[in-house]
DNA sequence: GGATGTGAAAAGGTTCACAGCC
DNA sequence: GGCTGTGAACCTTTTCACATCC
């Protein structure tokens, strides 16, 4: 779902642009992959064996790669670290990006002390909340600051990316003040369409959505028949 | 470690002739939208506002329900209650599916305290630990049981889904106790690549991965506007 | 008049298969 | 010999536009 513009070739100096959305999608994965391959001390892989990691096509990976100016060797593979470098590129995320959690409830708290945040390439910034009893705690090493402060700490800060986990009801007016602090990308936990202008970025993840996808096969595969 | 390689695994499953799995995805947003529009009281709908609480275009929500056997009126729209449970029904909701968490961590506890479990067509019907420390204690409502007991009493709560929600080295072992238990669906919170048996359907929600796709889009955008 | 349902066309992704380089 | 990179075929999904029915 990016937008497509047609007009000037601006392919050579910024491939980016044009790189589908589902090729996204699955760079996390190479990049996690490769991670710990290097971890494991292997400083070169074959398509066939990265793509069996990621349970993905070896054909699908080596067309991924070709987007991004990756460069495998023939007869050899990919460099391990190159092409890790390469995807955390491509990423945005050769420099390391700050992140604010909106929501010091359950999952806030989760999502906050999840270690894989820092390996990833972000640095949790600031956890904000808007009831006063949470306001001041501790949550993933940080004071919770009250949504009040959110413009001003998240500039103090340097955030670019708000994780929303608060409930339903709550999560229009996070975004909207998240949007007016400037911030351009949105992970959004409630389930609830939310509503931004089209400079920022939203993404949704949805349990009961999961669950209920997830219900579909499940009772399709028993049903044996579909109508 | 058995790898499984070669084959294009990822065709997931499921005989195909049904409905494409990017309709199937959809349809959750739809039957959600619809629960809202029948909370405020309205019986029918259009496609075109429909498509509009979805964020989605009207021609595709169209086609996605011609694959059901809805039945929209010409001239009029989709009857509310009766397209969520035609949805419903399809999705393999219309009775309750039972599900275990596995994993009774920040995570695992805030998702059992998820009220929309119960509002989306599920029950929570089992919590599963293998520390000590946990077992015993209250979780969702649930008394959290050891990890070896998942067989026994996933069979008699007649769970169907896991939500594995463990650490990422425990993760795998988590899934092959639910495969041994009879589970196929699973939805997979840890930062791992499951390896489970063709008949078995994973979906995998991953922070990272969403952070990093985010990070990539707003980092584009930004790099766009400097030229 | 109004809105659905659906052929037909367009767009977008995936897979194949092999030329080309190591 | 091995493995990447990619044109071309293939398949899937989206979009358009309008006949069809209420």
């Amino acid at each position: 779902m990016v937008e497509t513009v047609s007009g000037p070739d601006l392919s050579a100096a910024l491939p980016a642009r044009s790189v589908p959305a589902p090729v996204v999608a699955r760079l996390p994965g190479y990049l996690q992959a490769l991670e710990s391959l290097r971890a494991g001390g292997r400083s070169t892989v074959s398509s066939e064996e990265l793509a069996g990691m990621c349970a993905v096509g070896s054909a699908i990976l080596r067309r991924d790669l070709s987007h991004l100016s990756a460069a495998g060797r023939r007869g050899v593979g990919y460099d391990c670290a190159g092409l890790a470098a390469n995807i955390r590129s491509f990423l945005g995320l050769d420099r390391v990006r700050r992140i604010g959690i909106i929501g010091a409830g359950r999952l806030g708290s989760a999502l906050a002390d999840y270690a894989g945040i820092a390996a990833s390439g972000f640095a949790l910034a600031g956890v904000f909340d808007t009831s006063p009893r949470v306001v001041g705690t501790s949550v993933g090493g940080l004071t919770v600051s009250p949504m009040g402060d959110f413009a001003e700490r998240s500039a103090e800060a340097g955030i670019e990316l708000a994780v929303i986990a608060v409930p339903a009801p709550a999560a229009q007016s996070a975004a909207d003040a998240a949007v007016a602090a400037g911030i351009r990308g949105i992970l959004n936990f409630a389930p609830v369409v939310l509503t931004v202008p089209p400079a920022v970025h939203v993404r949704h993840v949805d349990l009961a959505t999961e669950l209920q996808v997830l219900a579909h096969y499940t009772a399709a595969e028993a049903r044996e028949q579909q109508q």
